[in-house]
DNA sequence: TGAATAAATAAACAATCGGTTCATTTGTTC
DNA sequence: GAACAAATGAACCGATTGTTTATTTATTCA
């Protein structure tokens, strides 16, 4: 089992063929066509099907942190931060509706542990992620003193609930746009008066 | 063969998931379990999965039909029809990215000829009723004397384009805003000079 | 160049899936 | 409660698909 380029390649594909179609819709040979090679070859770079999944959310995981405190750093505003981590988790949870469907109406691909396990990661590395942000705005007096873990946990659900309305049931005509309003009254209430 | 309400409640439901997950990746068991039926009893409304699939379609476009005209009818002023044309034309067809999907990446569920003219059918109805809108338009001096003809395969391509774009090639970033802007810019143009 | 190693393939296998049928059960009507 | 309609779930069987492996193709480097 090789390590290298070509196994991000896989993983990639891998990503957005699971989050579009689910775990059992997704073939091993549509992930293999997709990058033009033959499914056989995928079994050099993983050991199953089941396997790749899990690497895949994983790879995911790490992915979406990396990226996404990179953004943050580029801004040294309290305010464009929060921005920028309300769009990047936007844009990339939208990658894996697969992880909320499974919650919703696809339960038993994996007995148990697996998606439980990824869902409560992300919602871990999420929610730290914005835990750093509101505590730097307090501290910076740019946001009122709110109780920093109650918060977080609300932002989350906000980007999770347009996420699932917008990839799950597209048929409540939420979208990108309305997203961004909402979190604007959030944000417009988080500030702090002068 | 049974043909009453449930025969509709088939197709509707037939409709989302087709939509959804195309041809292949829908079964038979997937729609049962969704009208909390088995799906031994799909097969008492139904031939078999392919006739199922040809049916579904042919309601869903006569359904649209009467949908759009029914719309349409409520709006006196022909710039009013024009935008509800464009908006039920997008909202429609998003149901059905699988009729464009089988276009691009999926040619070989049916051999021939049944997506084709499938294709064909909506691609018709759709410009036979964005045509009446322009030479009423046009009749009325509300629009400049274009040519209907060419015009409307314009505008149904612009239709299809955004679909295509939002359903199946989510990453190219557009949605229903950017449709709206383009087509309010041909409306623009459309529109006679006073 | 050509031996040695790595990467990719295509065919084959086995297990599961999933479309379809049908005998039986359940529900409805009169 | 007889007659009919609707729904079920088990069974059938061919197609699908995850996985393995022997073979072919490509790359490396002495």
């Amino acid at each position: 089992m090789k390590k290298n380029i070509k196994q991000f390649q896989i993983y990639a594909t891998a990503l957005k063929l699971f989050a579009k179609y689910g775990f059992k819709r997704t073939r091993v040979e549509d992930i293999a066509n997709e990058l033009n090679m033959t499914k056989g070859n995928i079994y050099l770079y993983t050991k199953d099907k089941k396997s790749l999944y899990q690497e895949t959310v994983a790879y995911a995981l790490q992915n979406w942190q990396e990226l996404v405190k990179n953004e943050i750093q580029k801004a040294e505003d309290v305010v464009e931060r929060f921005k920028i981590m309300s769009l990047k988790a936007y844009e990339y949870l939208s990658q894996m509706p697969y992880l909320c469907k499974i919650l919703i109406d696809d339960p038993s691909i994996f007995p148990l542990s697996p998606k439980e396990d990824h869902f409560i990661e992300i919602n871990k590395i999420s929610i730290n992620i914005i835990k750093s942000i509101l505590s730097q705005g307090i501290k910076e007096n740019r946001f009122r003193n709110v109780n920093v873990d109650v918060v977080a946990e609300v932002l989350f659900s906000v980007y999770i609930m347009f996420i699932i309305k917008t990839y799950i049931k597209p048929e409540s005509g939420a979208n990108m746009d309305m997203f961004k309003i909402g979190l604007d009254l959030i944000l417009e209430g988080l500030i702090a008066k002068k």
